[in-house]
DNA sequence: ATATAAAGTATCTTTAAAGATACTTATAGG
DNA sequence: CCTATAAGTATCTTTAAAGATACTTTATAT
């Protein structure tokens, strides 16, 4: 990037991990929320399937972004938690939603001027 | 986020933007290469073939990062560049960029230090 | 009259992500 | 001994993104 050159670009490397329906929401619950059990995250994304969860917190805990312990218990309780390296994506979530929150209100001016030259 | 509802999480107002295999690359190609006509994209992008380089410029060209110019001659010619909005995506494609860096780095030490173990 | 060039369209196929639904596991409590 | 419970698996289907390939347009140079 500094050198010009996109072939060098490591924009993908945090799009990886940031790709996935859930994974932003998933990220900024255990970041904001704490420590959460399997069935809160459930409940909390409402609409998500098991499979799908079970996928993106596996991905997720594969890049250490997150931390899931078990306890040998039954029924069974597990609990995720975002790890100190994943925190250090606050930053970048961050101007992310504050760059998404601007293009959104850009989104609704423009629509409001397109219906205001439509009256 | 500040009110750690992930519900007002506009993070996905962004990464909409720069989800697609080949956004990120050709939105750094016009922000650091400056006007690029469809070909030279093409060339750049080894392997995007033109209906998908078609439709991310399209879409790019939809929510205003990009821009469109036609001139009206036979074979035509059509130029890409970025627009003064596209650009302030630019703090966010290099904390993006940055963090990117910084994973790969921890990979490749993950990689090494399982290497060694494994010695 | 024909071939060429640039920037696409138009279709069809492949692949990957996500969703729907049913099943499993092991034990504590009734 | 049957049931409920949390955290999943296992399969199958749907949907969306991307890729492959062939075709189109039209003024100009040959």
């Amino acid at each position: 990037m500094e050198k010009k050159d996109p072939d060098l670009c490591k924009v993908e490397n945090t799009l990886h991990i940031l790709i996935g329906k859930w994974k932003p929401l998933i990220i900024m619950h255990l970041m904001f929320g704490g420590t959460k059990r399997f069935s809160d995250l459930q409940r909390a994304l409402a609409g998500i399937t098991t499979k799908t969860l079970t996928t993106q917190l596996r991905e997720l805990e594969e890049q250490e972004i997150i931390l899931r312990v078990v306890y040998p218990v039954v029924p069974p309780r597990v609990e995720y938690s975002i790890t100190e390296y994943g925190m250090t994506l606050q930053p970048v979530l961050h101007l992310m939603h504050e760059w998404g929150n601007a293009h959104l209100e850009r989104q609704l001016n423009k629509e409001q001027s397109t219906f205001n030259n439509n009256q």
